[in-house]
DNA sequence: CCGCTAACTTGACACTGTCAAGACCGGGGC
DNA sequence: GCCCCGGTCTTGACAGTGTCAAGTTAGCGG
């Protein structure tokens, strides 16, 4: 174990007298996130979760329902950053491009929700919470996409531009790219950009 | 249980007399598919596939050494599927688009192997054979994507055509695409090709 | 026909998710 | 100020999992 269980304990510690336990939801999802980054969504155990915030085996299962439960919290909390994110590139620069890097960025720098977020078959697709933070990503995604309306049902330039920067975030954190890819991705993005054209058929 | 037993049992009986049970590798490949193709990887119970196969519970870890040995089995027979497709589209079209529409075909068309193979934290990426089928089916991608020597380290619109078409497919399979993209992904990704031009900046 | 070496089985182990039942405790009504 | 109620969490159990060591079986070369 290299998580920092003290770090995650102290999250409990902070709001302790709240209830029997503190936030325990949270610490839950912290250290169920720490554990996702070091070795993904698919090998979370609930009692290792468990064991890191200090509480009994079952509690995530209490809390959660479900394995599938903690990990749809997990990725509902990452769409809402990953909303976060994307609307931030946009209003900050209003450049499509910068959308497309931030998209990467975020896959990189938040690997355990992004990992977990795009795994459908260990969620509850039919949770509220993870539907709503899914829509949110979608149209802070479409906005800097295409700044076309929203509602367009098939919009072929934003799906390929979706398409292509997903591709490559998949691609680089599956250790599918070149080194020269890995030591630089946003600079590789940046050249891909450069030369890609979206655009009528001439 | 949905699976076919008795048509896998019967690839057993086919060759029943090789040795001991027949050509029992190829059977639990067989199996381990049909389920992944039901259930996805991660999900992929030893056990289960050693009932399906008719063998005793160990039979699969036996003959594959591990969980993730049966899995990167299944991912080197795909890749090597996988790079027959795309050489197959290229030698018959040589159209570059036409490679990514078999790109995603395959996908979709072989979903369990197309989910295993991308899925390193399940696999041995160290499998020589895992590699050698990699290998093989970058190289038919390439050589389909820009007829550009492949030795390129570092190719921009190679790997941004790559990006997306693996995203689109990954992005269709996850379930993340309206209605009318899923129902004919092939017009999509046409549609979206038409619409997407790559060259060196103007 | 005998033994040797592979292919496979058997039995066990620690671990997993899930569930029912109980213990604990804080807050609202008396 | 006390008590009881309801939610929070724990305890104990269960079936199922991957893995390993030891045993059994069967085919092939001598």
């Amino acid at each position: 174990m290299v998580f920092d269980t003290v770090k995650i304990r102290a999250t409990v510690a902070l709001v302790t007298d709240r209830y029997h336990h503190g936030d325990l939801r949270r610490a839950l999802i912290d250290a169920a996130v720490a554990s996702i980054a070091e070795s993904g969504p698919s090998a979370l155990s609930l009692r290792a979760v468990a064991k890191l915030a200090g509480v009994s085996h079952a509690a995530p299962a209490h809390h959660f329902g479900d394995k599938a439960g903690l990990l749809t919290a997990v990725a509902a909390e990452g769409y809402d950053r990953f909303a976060d994110a994307l609307e931030r590139a946009w209003k900050a620069t209003g450049d499509f491009v910068e959308v497309g890097i931030a998209y990467v960025r975020f896959a990189i720098d938040n690997k355990a929700y992004f990992e977990t977020m795009f795994r459908p078959e260990l969620l509850h697709e039919d949770d509220p919470d993870l539907q709503r933070a899914e829509a949110r990503s979608n149209a802070a995604l479409v906005r800097g996409a295409g700044e076309q309306r929203a509602d367009a049902e098939f919009n072929p330039e934003a799906l390929g531009a979706w398409s292509l920067v997903h591709g490559f975030a998949g691609l680089l954190m599956g250790g599918n790219f070149p080194p020269a890819v890995v030591a630089d991705p946003e600079g590789a993005l940046r050249e891909i950009a450069k030369r890609v054209r979206f655009g009528k058929p001439e």
